[in-house]
DNA sequence: CGTGCTTTTGAAAATCATCAAGTATAGTGG
DNA sequence: CCACTATACTTGATGATTTTCAAAAGCACG
């Protein structure tokens, strides 16, 4: 369930410059959604940690289990909680940006953020949507290797780059699940590959909805499946190498076929013939 | 350089079964080429172990450096050939199976692989080319992620899940060496992920070409790069999400244009224009 | 009740896939 | 040494899926 797109901690420097107050910037306000398409590469990226208090405890915190907090042993949690400072991000925020310098990396508690990667002109491709648990901040050298973007409201806890070293060094079973999770985070990149190598418009769109109400949770038996969908169309054909009028009208297919059906608010689908979800998802 | 596509050694029971005297089944003589399209997913991979003599010694390889066996020291060597059994795969021959339960991890001494994920009905994409030094042998849970089969002739080292859990236990350096590794295959699968969701035909040639350029060693200055290419154009295809005759008729436009040049034997190109090809990668 | 954004639908265009055929290269056996 | 076969590669013609361009409809917000 948790995946990770994690790291490079011990990459570059191996002396961890230790006084480092750092560079990261606090905002209280950020400029209301309008976010270039293109991203801004000089722009670095705002922080906001308004509204929760950074007191939020670990011991509290019902993404523990499911991150890679839960390498901690329940007693040391105050260490944790030390080492974190939650923040908040308003949809549409970027918090990393792919090729700023990797000073934080982030653990996700609620909500739903985008990774991707963008081309020179422009063009943009999500890797993956992270959720609750979820580790972000892989970097390459120092750099992170993806920008990362609030879909809805998101809430994370951040931790600086010594202070998360310094933590798996006395958790060392922090780098395990580290691994563990990177080893799963592969495995996913592969099918993902396998989808856009391979898969018709249709079935992708089938692929997708059937993950989606895979990370939503078990699936209860009988009934329509319900499926959040926070991510916008044109986030989905990003995801999906698709555009988002293809995304439209395949999703318009399925609902013509009484496959799924879709409400607005919340942002949702329901998937009503979960068997034929997953004959379109293999076989087109 | 060293690229991983590794492994879940710790996945699955903790408990391991020892004295696992194994499955492995050794043929001296495989089928000559002919394999199906569509993965026999029934049959055990045979191993081939012919021509060269078990007894290679670690000291001696050429792909130490590039490869996890670096994190063992000098010194020990002579633990790691213990552990190791050398083979050969003759080109053509899979030597993973996808879903096949992962008894073997193995670490690529010589000639290049393919890695590639199979459809139900048939259609295959290749996650990657493997080359000298890379470590093969991902898993989900207790089955492989994917299939692995030979380009060209290969030589490996074959190393059984519990000897290789010994030496990471003995070598902890082995266990970073890894995660460090399988960051930087997860980088590059976020950056296919890239080129087969937003690029063109041609850009992804273009791309591919410059990425094999890289991987063959350091381009030197000057003078046309010359780019070995062992896989046929239905690999390539299977790699870029292209059909065969499309990676045709763009290495011929690319021929036409002068910006490379092809040989058959040994099957190559030539860049002759570096600059136009990464021109060509980024903006079509 | 406009304004702005996302979503949806339609029609035309383009890229890439499919189908088909022909060329080249290597290996085999007469 | 040369047919003969098998495989890989190349090119052409056609077609289909998806993109692009365009515009309208549905919602949210002030």
């Amino acid at each position: 369930m948790a995946s990770v797109a994690a790291w490079s901690i011990w990459t570059g420097k191996q002396q961890p410059r230790m006084n480092d107050g750092g560079p990261t910037i606090v905002v209280a306000r950020p400029p209301p959604g309008g976010l270039s398409v293109v991203a801004p590469m000089v722009a670095t990226p705002p922080i906001v940690s308004p509204a929760l208090p950074s007191k939020t405890k670990c011991t509290d915190c019902e993404a523990r289990h499911a991150s890679v907090c839960d390498a901690v042993p329940a007693t040391e949690l105050a260490r944790l909680s030390a080492a974190a400072v939650v923040a908040t991000i308003p949809p549409g925020q970027r918090f990393i940006v792919e090729g700023n310098r990797a000073e934080d990396f982030f653990t996700l508690t609620a909500g739903t953020a985008k990774l991707l990667k963008t081309l020179p002109d422009g063009r943009q491709h999500i890797t993956s949507f992270a959720g609750t648990g979820d580790f972000l901040g892989l970097a390459v050298g120092n750099s992170y290797a993806y920008s990362a973007e609030a879909v809805d409201a998101v809430r994370l806890c951040r931790f600086s780059r010594p202070k998360l070293r310094r933590l798996i060094a006395d958790f060392p079973r922090m780098e395990a699940r580290l691994l563990e999770i990177t080893r799963h985070e592969l495995v996913l990149a592969q099918e993902q590959m396998l989808l856009l190598g391979c898969k018709t418009a249709r079935e992708r769109l089938s692929s997708f909805l059937l993950q989606r109400a895979g990370a939503a949770g078990r699936g209860r038996a009988g009934g329509p499946v319900h499926v959040p969908l926070p991510m916008t169309r044109g986030d989905i054909g990003d995801y999906l190498g698709l555009r988002i009028e293809t995304v439209c009208r395949m999703l318009t297919q399925l609902r013509q076929d009484g496959v799924i059906a879709t409400t607005h608010v919340p942002p949702a689908i329901a998937i009503r013939d979960v068997a034929a979800l997953e004959r379109l998802a293999a076989r087109g």
